[in-house]
DNA sequence: AACCGTCATGACAATTGCGTTACAGTACGG
DNA sequence: CCGTACTGTAACGCAATTGTCATGACGGTT
C-alpha cells in the first residue's frame, strides 16, 4: 500500500483530501503546517508528497527544494497544490523538481488519477518476498533469516526466488531446470536435489524437517504457501486493464 | 537528443509547437492527422508523444490505447493536448495511460517544463550523496573522502554516482554499461571490473575488503546501503542558503 | 520383511567468475 | 606536435561455485 503525505493549511481541503485518499486505499499522513515538513517526511517515509505552496508559516517551494536535496527524500514524487495559476508560478514549481502542478480548485478524481500516474511503472514485480521469518530482496539479491543475512550463491538465490514467488505450486525437476538453469541447460535433474539440500541447510532450522521447501514425492518440490506473503503490488488499474 | 512527435491538426498550433520544441533542442517530427500514427511512431521512435485528442480523422484516445498496447511503444510517455476540460474527459485521458493531460489554451513554457519532467525520470537526485566518510557532489563533480579531495576521471565519477544514488541495488555489468557507458556502447563487460577496481583503490581503505562497492558474485556490483545514513538537515540555515 | 523407486547427503573434480596486472589505443591540453 | 592522462582489452591465477557421482536413507507396495 502506498503512503501519501499532505501539507495543506486549509482545514476543509485537508480533511476532504484525507477522506478521499484513504477511501482510495492510500495510507495517509499530513500536517496543516509546513513547519518540520522534512522531519515529518523522514519519519513517515511517504511514497508521494502533496504540497500546498502557500502555507502560512513556510514556503512550499522551499520545502520542495529541501526534499530534492535530501538524500532519503530526493526520489519521492512531489505534487504541488496551489491557487497560484500564473505562467511563471507554474514554471517555477515544475522546474523546482515537482512532478506535477495542480491548480486549485481541482477535481479530486483528477488528483487521484495524477497520483496514480506517479506510481505507474514502479513495482511491476514485488521487490520483497516474505515467508515467516525468511525474507528475500530481489533488488539487493539478499536473503535474511530472522533479520540475519545469509550468504547465497547465484544459483541458490535464483532457485529460492523462483520457488518463493510461486508458493504452493509444485514444480518438477524438469521445470525447475528450465526456469532457473535456462532452456539451453546441460544439467542432470538430480542437480536440483543438491541445490534444494544446500538451500535447506541454510534456511531451515531443522533440515530434516523442512518448513520452507517441501519435497513432493514423485512430483518435485514446492515452497510452503502457508508462510508466504509478498509485498503488495499496486499497479494502476488503467495500465493493468490494457495489458 | 530527445525526439518528440506531435499529432495536431491545427496548423497554427502545429508550427508554433514545432518552432518552440526545436528551439528547446528537441528533435521534432509530426503529423497534422492521426491516420497512420502508430506506423509513424514506429518509424520515428520518439522519446515522447504529444497527442491532440480531437483529430479530424481519428480519436486521440484510441491512438493512445493502441500505443499502450504496442510492444515497442508502450513505454513512451504520452501527453494529451486538448480543449476538452471536463472532469470526465481528464480522468479518461489520464487513466488511458497518458502521462499528462494539458488543457488548451496552455502556456508553451509550461508544456516544455512538463515535457522535461517526463525525461527527468524517476531519479531526481540530491545534490550531495553521502556514505560514511565518503561524499559525492554532483554539481561540482567532486568526491571527498574524510574531507580530502579525490581525483576522479569522468567515467569513474559517473559509475560511482550511479551506484551511490541507488544504494543496496545490485546491478549486472550489462546494466552498468547501459547506464554509465550509454546504450550505444561497444564495450566488454569486464571493463566494469577494471573501473570498480580503480574506484576501490581510490575510495576504499582496504581495497581487498571493500566497504563501499560490494561485489555480488554471479550478479554484479552494489553500493553498500548500510553506510548511506542521511544527515539531519538544519532547516533554518538550509532554507536561508537557498535564496 | 523384502523390494524397488525416489530422495538426501557428503565428497570430489571441473568450471566459472572475479581481482589484478600490464599494455595498446585514444583524447586532450599545452 | 608532443607528452600525459584516460580508456578499454587481454591474460593470468586464485578461490568460490557448480554439477556429478556414490552411497545411504526413506516410503510405499507386494
Amino acid at each position: 500500500m502506498k503512503k501519501i503525505v499532505l501539507f495543506e493549511d486549509d482545514a476543509d481541503l485537508y480533511s476532504l483530501l484525507k477522506y478521499n485518499l484513504e477511501k482510495e486505499g492510500f495510507a495517509f499522513a499530513g500536517l496543516q503546517t509546513g513547519k518540520g515538513a522534512i522531519d515529518f517526511c523522514r519519519r513517515e517515509r511517504p511514497d508521494l508528497i502533496l504540497l500546498d505552496i502557500m502555507l502560512p508559516d513556510s514556503d512550499g517551494l522551499d520545502i520542495c527544494k529541501l526534499i530534492r536535496r535530501h538524500q532519503e527524500l530526493a526520489n519521492i514524487p512531489v505534487i504541488f497544490l496551489t491557487a497560484r495559476a500564473s505562467e511563471t508560478d507554474r514554471i517555477v514549481g515544475l522546474e523546482l523538481g515537482a512532478n506535477d502542478y495542480i491548480v486549485k480548485p481541482f477535481f479530486i478524481r483528477e488528483l487521484i488519477a495524477r497520483i496514480k500516474i506517479q506510481f505507474r511503472g514502479q513495482t511491476t514485480a514485488a521487490r520483497l518476498l516474505r515467508a515467516g521469518n525468511l525474507e528475500l530482496d530481489r533488488t539487493s539479491c539478499r536473503v535474511r533469516l530472522d533479520g540475519a543475512l545469509l550468504t547465497m550463491t547465484a544459483t541458490e538465490f535464483r532457485l529460492l526466488e523462483f520457488l518463493m514467488s510461486r508458493p504452493g505450486v509444485v514444480f518438477s525437476r524438469e521445470q525447475l531446470l528450465d526456469a532457473v538453469w535456462g532452456h539451453d541447460r546441460a544439467v542432470t535433474d538430480r542437480t536440483v536435489d543438491v541445490y534444494v539440500l544446500r538451500l535447506r541447510q541454510k534456511i531451515e532450522v531443522d533440515p530434516a524437517n523442512p518448513q520452507f521447501i517441501r519435497s513432493v514425492r514423485g512430483f518435485g518440490y514446492s515452497f510452503n504457501d502457508a508462510l508466504v506473503q509478498s509485498e503488495a503490488v499496486q499497479s494502476s488499474s488503467a495500465v493493468a486493464s490494457l495489458t
